[in-house]
DNA sequence: CCCGCTAAAGTGACTTTGTCACAGATAGAC
DNA sequence: GTCTATCTGTGACAAAGTCACTTTAGCGGG
């Protein structure tokens, strides 16, 4: 196992990451390609791509997410989608497949542990393996579909509504993120989440604290991004 | 040939559009495939698929051009790319390797010619044609990498520059399309379009009909959108 | 040729978001 | 406890989106 720790916000130099769809039952089908790749791991924070970077490896997560991001030349960014154990990157495998460099960055959100599989053994996979390509492409159109509703969430503009079904999408467990953080996630700005979350907790919808939000009312939040009603 | 005729806006039920990368010396080896498709047309303005249809076949196209857009659940819209001869649509590939349903319209821009394979033989394809192969990833790739420069315009949030940029990019032939079509190509609103056109017009850069837009000054338009001084 | 219809484009008023520049508040270190 | 870094709140203004409406251009019929 090569452990990657170089501290944060540290730059995996080693082949970097890439992921496979899976099915639930897939899942120990994945052990199977372990044998073809190299077992590396990366601490919490690791940048793992930036945009210009090429794809050297495949990779398999085991353990931990990526969160992929796309910043523009202004500087606004806004989160594309998180690749968790399992899960499959677009940006890397359309990389990988065309050799274009990445067009955004990708962090690690806890410990990421992956599998990594060399270029020539993905494509000699991807022949051969019916089972293997059909992981990848799953999951590859499951990630275009992520990218679809990102722009769907783009062109609404009310940043109430799509704040409040984001909220609502994740009331389960109290949300602890700073605002900051929250506003990347939706690509506006912190001062608008700020604003936004106050009238929130005006309402009774939640309860907001230093670095935490908490769901409350978790149906009116819901409603509220549905129907646009305040 | 079978010629679907159905009037504006028509809908097309036959084998629905998929289309292949190509590069550009890789033009001949389309007519490869020819023998295992079915060759159909279909009129301009024929919508050809939308949200929640399925694919049901592979589509090589040989003319015309097929405009994707996508639809928020508030009306909003936005263009997404263009499928021209031998160019890919993510979301039909994605439709295809997946099964899931379209997330966005696809428009007939012109009349668009096109080969129908089967799925059975474009997976077929897929796994025994090395050629084949690649020019659906080579083009998978592209696409994406248009979904995210999507992506980062819509983080853009001044009109004017993205105006500029879009202005600057066609400056080639006078734009015949109305200022609703332009704000639907940016994901915005006609009247923020028609403020703009018209400053960018008392600059002198441009010169605005009714249906039309002719650039005067492509480097001026340009450079505004790059640097955002005005 | 002109009338009148239709669709495109322009406009003003208002709301919301984004941006900038701070001020206030809180957690953690010492 | 105090200090400091960082997170959060706010006010002011510019830009964009929305709504409701007017004006204008193009086109077809008489």
């Amino acid at each position: 196992m090569i452990m990657v720790n170089l501290g944060l916000p540290a730059r995996v130099r080693l082949p970097q990451l890439i992921c496979i769809a899976r099915e639930r039952n897939d899942m120990n089908k994945l052990t199977d390609y372990i044998k073809d790749g190299e077992k590396i791991a990366a601490p919490d924070g690791t940048l793992m791509f930036a945009p210009g970077d090429e794809s050297r490896a495949f990779l398999i997560v085991t353990s931990g997410t990526v969160r992929v991001e796309q910043t523009n030349a202004a500087g606004r960014t806004v989160v594309l989608y998180r690749v968790k154990a399992g899960d499959s990157c677009v940006l890397t495998t359309t990389c990988l497949l065309s050799e274009r460099p990445y067009s955004g960055f990708g962090y690690c959100e806890g410990e990421v542990r992956a599998i990594a599989i060399a270029p020539k053994t993905f494509r000699r996979l991807l022949q051969t393996d019916d089972v293997f390509q059909n992981l990848v492409f799953q999951g590859f159109a499951a990630r275009v579909g992520e990218l679809t509703d990102v722009i769907d969430d783009l062109l609404e503009h009310r940043t109430d509504l799509r704040l409040a079904r984001w909220l609502a999408d994740r009331a389960d467990d109290p949300t602890e993120m700073k605002q900051s953080e929250i506003a990347q996630e939706l690509g506006t700005a912190r001062e608008v989440v700020s604003r936004t979350l106050k009238t929130f907790e005006d309402y009774g919808w939640i309860t907001i604290g230093r670095g935490r939000v908490s769901v409350l009312d978790q149906g009116a939040l819901r409603a509220h991004g549905q129907r646009g009603q305040m």
